[in-house]
DNA sequence: CGATCTACCTGATGGC
DNA sequence: TGCCATCAGGTAGATC
């Protein structure tokens, strides 16, 4: 489900919503949802501590525990994080439900079960959370240099999309905002990073970028199925705004152009083959 | 190194 | 109405 704009927008409501707050007691009922070390370690581990803050990294939330621990989400495909009283119903498959002292849940809900939580020490990073370590460049975090960006892009032979969804390369993108992304920079998906000239290494920075603050001023993109909401339960609108994610046989809004479907890496692809060259 | 495929799951949807 | 195939925001691992 989320990237990096729809766990962006939910990490700013945790920055709001949680910190400070004081941990009293985690209930985990999911088999699948804690997999690094057991239920009882995660539990021991958090109760009776404050959560200072949330973070971001690509796609990983972690919430920073008063002791510099941290508290990491990943929401996968199917995950949602959203903010409850102890006495509403639960959902069907909530995993994971944090009670705060002060009053209120965290409840983490995932049907698909492929989201995970776990709590890692920042310092043991490497050794603990290999995935969080190697993260590559996160678009929002460091701004990068057009002569990086390029030595990133060139020193590869890669086809665009799997370049740019790699998240040891660029961290927080994934199938819908490669998709707008490579069409707001008029790149196919399927070009080879190495062939990229100066200005279409600029355009692609400027489109990176430009489609990531969009997305998270509109609060992320949910798809028909609404498995994407925020914190309160709530959708995001950047779907209105999307160019070519799912609008196959429609006119491209730049060029008028027939938007085709392909399949790539076992999944869609959305491109105009018109104006992406 | 890079491309391709599979598996991990539940649920919604569309065709017949 | 039901049954079946297909598809969905992600990622790790195997294979070539």
């Amino acid at each position: 489900m989320p990237e990096l704009p729809e766990v962006e927008t939910i990490r700013r409501e945790l920055d709001r919503e949680v910190a400070g707050k004081k941990i009293a007691s985690v209930e985990v009922t999911g088999t699948r949802t804690v997999r690094r070390g057991t239920k009882k370690q995660l539990v021991d581990r958090l109760v009776g501590h404050t959560i200072k803050g949330a973070r971001r990294k690509g796609k990983y939330l972690c919430l920073v525990l008063d002791d510099g621990g941290w508290l990491v989400i990943h929401l996968r495909m199917s995950g949602q994080l959203l903010k409850a009283a102890p006495k509403d119903p639960k959902p069907k498959h909530t995993h994971v439900v944090v009670t705060f002292a002060q009053g209120g849940q965290l409840r983490f809900v995932d049907p698909r079960t492929f989201g995970e939580v776990f709590v890692v020490d920042p310092a043991r990073l490497v050794e603990d959370a290999p995935d969080l370590a190697e993260l590559g460049w996160d678009p929002l975090e460091e701004g990068i240099t057009l002569p990086s960006l390029a030595q990133l892009l060139l020193s590869r032979r890669m086809q665009l999309k799997a370049l740019l969804s790699d998240q040891k390369i660029v961290a927080g993108l994934g199938n819908i905002y490669t998709d707008e992304i490579l069409h707001a920079a008029g790149l196919r998906y399927d070009r080879q990073s190495n062939t990229l000239t100066s200005q279409e290494i600029r355009r692609l920075s400027r489109a990176i970028l430009e489609v990531l603050h969009d997305a998270i001023a509109a609060r992320g993109s949910s798809l028909a199925d609404e498995q994407y909401v925020d914190l309160s339960g709530r959708p995001g609108t950047y779907q209105l705004q999307h160019q070519v994610h799912a609008r196959d046989g429609k006119a491209c809004p730049r060029c008028r152009a027939t938007i085709e479907k392909a399949k790539y890496q076992g999944r869609s692809t959305y491109y105009c083959p018109s104006c992406q060259v």
